[in-house]
DNA sequence: GTGTCATATGACTAAATAATCATATGTACT
DNA sequence: AGTACATATGATTATTTAGTCATATGACAC
């Protein structure tokens, strides 16, 4: 592998767990067809917004969402150049790799 | 998004969950340059066999690693198709957004 | 400045996940 | 069959992570 500093296994580690998360990764969807502000995302999830919020900034901290404030909302938007090809691996993989848990299997 | 059934989502999790774990991200590590059997995976990360065997387990159950048994030994390969281009493509996002999080910052 | 809406933060609790321990299974060799 | 090595499994405990609640901050309008 091309090992790199500690720092880098640490930012694996917040990457992934990010996205690992359902809520977080409900979030995301929210956001693919444009980005919104905070009450528009809870609206759309029917998720609480402190616990948006929180999500939010763990995202935010993983340069998943991009926040820009405009009046008093705060407007989010997905990270197209990294999520959206990772997206597209991924569901590669599953429908290859993941039958079994596809079929309900756990 | 491409909205699919609920075990999509599951899957979702699992994968990612899978890879957010730092012990199971040094597995797969170690097994980037070739097949292992579990002690000599064992012997390169310095974890308890059964550690290891649960957390191969998981990767298996995600399609991340591919187990053959050989005698009384079980070799696991990686599943390059899908990790070699995934960890391509987050390299370059952590090197890109994660430059706080690489500074130590959290 | 006061009130209101939008969002963020911190502390605490609840829930999920991982590691460990004890033990079982499986394979080969004698 | 008996022993030794390799790996797997299940149950329990420890640790991590997420969600909730109370509250703070920030922006705008009056």
């Amino acid at each position: 592998m091309t090992r790199k500093s500690c720092n880098h296994d640490a930012a694996y580690g917040l990457f992934f767990g990010s996205l690992a998360n359902h809520n977080r990764f409900s979030i995301i969807n929210a956001l693919r067809d444009g980005k919104k502000n905070v009450t528009e995302i809870c609206e759309l999830t029917d998720f609480e917004q402190t616990m948006v919020s929180h999500n939010l900034r763990r995202l935010e901290h993983c340069g998943m969402v991009f926040p820009e404030r405009i009046g008093k909302c705060c407007y989010y938007q997905v990270n197209e150049k990294t999520i959206k090809p990772l997206l597209k691996l991924i569901d590669a993989h599953i429908e290859k790799y993941c039958c079994k848990i596809l079929a309900g299997e756990r």
